[in-house]
RNA sequence: GCGAAAGUAGCUCAAUUGGUAGAGCUCCAGCCUUCCAAGCUGGAGGUUGCGGGUUCGAGACCCGUCUUUCGCUCCA
């Protein structure tokens, strides 16, 4: 039996072979995390991203769709954060192979310095009865050194920082001769920044003023337009507003295939509530997009959730829907409740109010709300920032759990085997191939009026080359539903036969049926019946 | 980024100790056959990832580099 790491090169190879994904410039010897989708693949991803779009906006009537643009201002990233919180400094320790924030080493060792301080001061309060410890603090000579040593590392370490100086924290890092936990070694490599975000610049003549990110999420393009979207569509709480597009991470690592890639597509809904009413809404979007997962038909089993303990800034909540991919089960999706913080955030930073008149609003719900929301903001009784509930899917993470899963060697009873793609039929980038069993006697002819007949609802397919059994393989690997065939008996009573990709039956029918046997199996229409 | 392994035809892989780069499948043209990867004939396809070095001679040995996979690390 083949291991998960085979499989998984399997995977790979077959989605090279039958034009799902080609590596980007691999003429060029490639670029490194970087992957283009080809003739199969890209309408494959299309498919994915149609059904999340339709489940999203068209099934839901307080839903809509916008497509922002990828460059944004930049103080954007500033009030999202993006610009402070992924700017880390990291450095290696050369024995132990481990990577450390360097930031966190240096405040690492500060604490320990304020720890010494904390036992002296403990020390003294025993001995001391009537102790006061603010007197002590401001008097021992050895806290003051302590805490003199402290506040210059500190001091030393946010200039070093403010310059951008890394060899400077470096410095710092050998100085106070801090080791490695693991390996307890001084064997330190260069501090390195490592940036999150791709910058380019704005206009022809480059200078700091006019640099801009590539966005790292598209959910920034949501919140910037909460308002325009909310009046301009007369939105009434609770709405959402959904997306898909590019983003960009300069990952340190980016690895296994199209998992984690530098440039990569986001399908994001943002679903803007009452304040006091996310969890509600939390537990609900988990529920239906477990259940639109599930739609597709893939083994229940590989799906679970995954609350986070330790959740982000910015959440209060946060869930994920893990896939079992080759490599493990992995993050597919990511369901947070956001709470205001984006739109307060946007808020402070724009000078824009983004608020929502609730006619049957009447002051803060909770005492979460309490504390991030003053008296000021709902004096009126009938205005709030509203939160936010986020479901937010890898389309490139989905395309590859359905390709990955699909992919399979099947027994045949005749001991030959079978490489199937069990793409769900819907998604599958062409529908049905019509194939002449020959290539005379007028089979062409009458295959290709079956083609010009489907081809206005479907994407279809027309082979002529090779032995009827190669042809049926080789749809099979591409994950074509159906074939027809056109043979003798068609000529004369207008029959052809339909085969299943999955069961290898064939049924005999008559050609005016064709377009119901298929519509009823590929139709999206009927997997989004599922979901709802 | 560190460590390990790998890179030869579109794909899967050979090539003795350093001595003429090859097979199967695929692809193209034709013949035959006609419902599950059949057969026959012919053909195309390569600066062995790239760049240096050692050698009379390198696919093989050495150095560098790029890409991929695995482990560590990071992941809003």
């Amino acid at each position: 039996m083949s291991t998960p790491e085979d499989q998984f090169k399997n995977v790979i190879s077959h989605a090279k072979e039958y034009g799902y994904i080609f590596q980007s410039s691999e003429i060029y010897d490639g670029l490194s995390a970087v992957y283009d989708y080809g003739q199969n693949g890209a309408e494959l991803k299309k498919n994915i991203r149609d059904y999340w779009w339709r489940s999203m906006v068209q099934m839901h009537e307080n839903i809509v769709g916008i497509d922002a643009a990828i460059f944004m201002h930049p103080t954007t990233w500033k009030a999202s954060g993006h610009v402070d919180a992924f700017n880390d400094p990291l450095i290696d320790n050369k024995d132990s192979k481990k990577r450390y924030r360097a930031d966190v080493l240096i405040e690492d060792h500060v604490k320990k310095i304020e720890e010494k301080i904390k036992k002296e001061v403990e020390k003294a309060a025993k001995r001391f009865e009537g102790f006061d410890e603010a007197m002590f603090r401001s008097t021992n000579a050895r806290v003051l050194e302590y805490q003199a040593k402290a506040d210059e590392i500190e001091a030393r370490f946010k200039t070093a920082l403010e310059n951008n100086d890394l060899a400077e924290v470096k410095q710092i890092i050998v100085d106070l001769e801090i080791v490695c936990p693991i390996s307890g070694s001084r064997n330190w490599t260069d501090v390195r920044q490592f940036n999150l975000m791709f910058s380019t610049s704005m206009g022809a003549v480059t200078d700091e003023s006019n640099i801009i990110y590539l966005r790292p999420e598209t959910a920034q393009g949501i919140f910037v337009n909460y308002l325009n979207v909310q009046k301009s569509g007369r939105m009434k709480i609770p709405f959402g507003i959904a997306q898909t597009g590019k983003a960009f991470r300069n990952e340190i690592v980016a690895r296994q295939f199209i998992f984690r890639m530098r440039e990569f597509e986001q399908m994001e809904m943002q679903f803007f509530v009452k304040p006091g009413t996310e969890m509600e809404w939390y537990e609900t979007w988990k529920t239906r997009r477990m259940a639109w997962h599930k739609a597709l038909g893939i083994d229940e089993k590989k799906y679970k959730f995954k609350d986070h303990i330790k959740v982000a800034h910015y959440a209060n909540a946060a869930a994920d829907i893990e896939f079992e991919f080759p490599f493990g089960f992995k993050e597919l999706e990511g369901i947070h409740s956001r709470t205001d913080f984006d739109l307060r955030q946007h808020e402070q930073f724009s000078g824009k109010k983004l608020q929502y008149f609730d006619q049957d609003y009447t002051g803060p719900l909770n005492s979460e709300l309490a504390k991030t929301q003053t008296p000021e903001d709902w004096k009126d009784n009938h205005s709030y920032v509203p939160y936010v509930v986020e479901t937010s899917v890898g389309l490139d993470r989905l395309f590859l759990a359905i390709l990955s899963t699909s992919l399979q060697e099947e027994k045949l009873e005749d001991g030959e085997t079978r490489t199937l793609l069990s793409l769900p039929p819907q998604l599958a980038p062409i529908k049905v191939a019509i194939f002449p069993l020959m290539g005379k006697d007028g089979m062409p002819e009458k295959a290709m009026e079956i083609f010009n007949l489907l081809r206005f609802d479907h994407n279809v397919t027309y082979e002529e080359k090779d032995n009827i059994g190669k042809r049926y393989r080789r749809q099979d690997a591409i994950g074509t539903p159906y074939c027809i065939t056109v043979d003798q008996q068609s000529l004369e009573d207008n029959t052809v036969t339909i085969r299943d990709r999955d069961t290898m039956k064939q049924e005999r029918v008559s050609i005016d049926k064709i377009a119901a046997i298929v519509d009823e199996k590929v139709n999206m229409k009927y997997l989004l019946k599922k979901t709802s």
